[in-house]
DNA sequence: GTCTATAAGAAGATAGAC
DNA sequence: GTCTATCTTCTTATAGAC
């Protein structure tokens, strides 16, 4: 990796520790393995090593978001792969829309990086609503509405529907972000979480 | 209010804003209406005055714990009052669990500082974690699981059921904890959830 | 591009007068 | 208890050699 990505991983990584404030430029470029004067040869200022953690973030999740068809355009296209799920399937759509989140590496260290300074600044706390708040409620309600619609889902109200779904899955991701000793437990809650959501809403009956 | 407790309170104001490292003395001190030389005959450090905040919140939840019967000793004695429940109690109980939590000022400022120094500070860490996620479920599993046992709610599984209550709760906190804008429909999705909560679990059955 | 040396300034904390 | 003045340390950033 060159130098001036590895600058970006590291503090990404450092940001996500402590924040903002708390990481110096110093602990940056010990950690890529040069001295911080080096460092400004890349970046002219550590909030420049910030912005570009944004941007380069900002990039992939639309890269994600467009593997994941979260911006909906192509939603009708995948319809019939959902009106015939499998009764497990809605389950694995839960777990490993978890498990990607929480495990993913980038994911991982910028929510993290998000959650800290979200109040401290605007701009990230709307990169997390959207993230973490919107788009999977607009995907998940699309994919849901879909099964919904072909009559293996039950209910009136689809946005509801879809937060009982997502806001255990949402809980749990941040319980783990929190303390990691609790995946292993989360990860069982989880699937029992989504086995009563299909009880309830009617994949089994 | 004595220069000591208003010290403490304008700290916790910042710290939740900012979080501990963006805050400076001279800033508590400026709020208080002192300078930051004066602050220290109250307070021997910047870190003294985060301990002295940690430790009159930790003693005001014991006293909001007994208050609401978190701690479950006397949730028996409760049971009457919660197996007679109105159609529309549980509603009521998820709209003030949610609108003290959000509106309470102390809640309010105590959880965005935890929120934010939860990844540099294992103690707010497990703090948050007590707070915001076992003692909800622990006293709203107590509540749930009476109703269950009067016959109002139909589950096999109480601990998923409550999961189901509050999740949805703690996701709309979040929420409005970043982006306050978001409350007047986060309480109209509030009441959707919790009447669909009903409909699921069989209180109008 | 990396280094050593260092400037420039911010922020925590103290001294001592009132 | 509060102030002004100041010390000390830490941190960002730059200068200039290699």
């Amino acid at each position: 990796m060159d130098t001036k990505q590895k600058i970006l991983d590291e503090a990404l990584t450092l940001f996500s520790e402590k924040g903002y404030a708390n990481v110096y430029v110093a602990d940056i470029a010990e950690r890529v393995g040069i001295k911080a004067p080096s460092l400004y040869k890349h970046y002219k200022s550590k909030q420049a090593i910030f912005d570009a953690i944004i941007d380069e973030m900002n990039k992939r999740f639309e890269q994600q978001a467009q593997a994941l068809n979260i911006n909906g355009s192509d939603a009708t296209a995948d319809s019939e792969i959902y009106k015939n799920m499998s009764e497990d399937a809605l389950l694995e759509l839960g777990r490993q829309f978890f498990l990607y989140f929480l495990h993913d590496d980038y994911n991982k260290r910028f929510r993290k990086m998000l959650t800290i300074e979200q109040f401290n600044n605007k701009q990230l706390a709307d990169i997390y609503t959207k993230l973490y708040v919107d788009d999977p409620l607009t995907y998940q309600g699309a994919l849901l509405g879909m099964v919904a619609s072909a009559g293996l889902l039950h209910t009136d109200n689809v946005e509801i529907m879809t937060l009982h779904f997502y806001a255990p899955i949402y809980y749990l991701l941040t319980v783990c972000d929190r303390d990691p000793a609790r995946e292993k437990k989360a990860l069982k809650t989880l699937d029992e979480h989504i086995k009563q959501f299909n009880r309830i809403y009617g994949r089994n009956k």
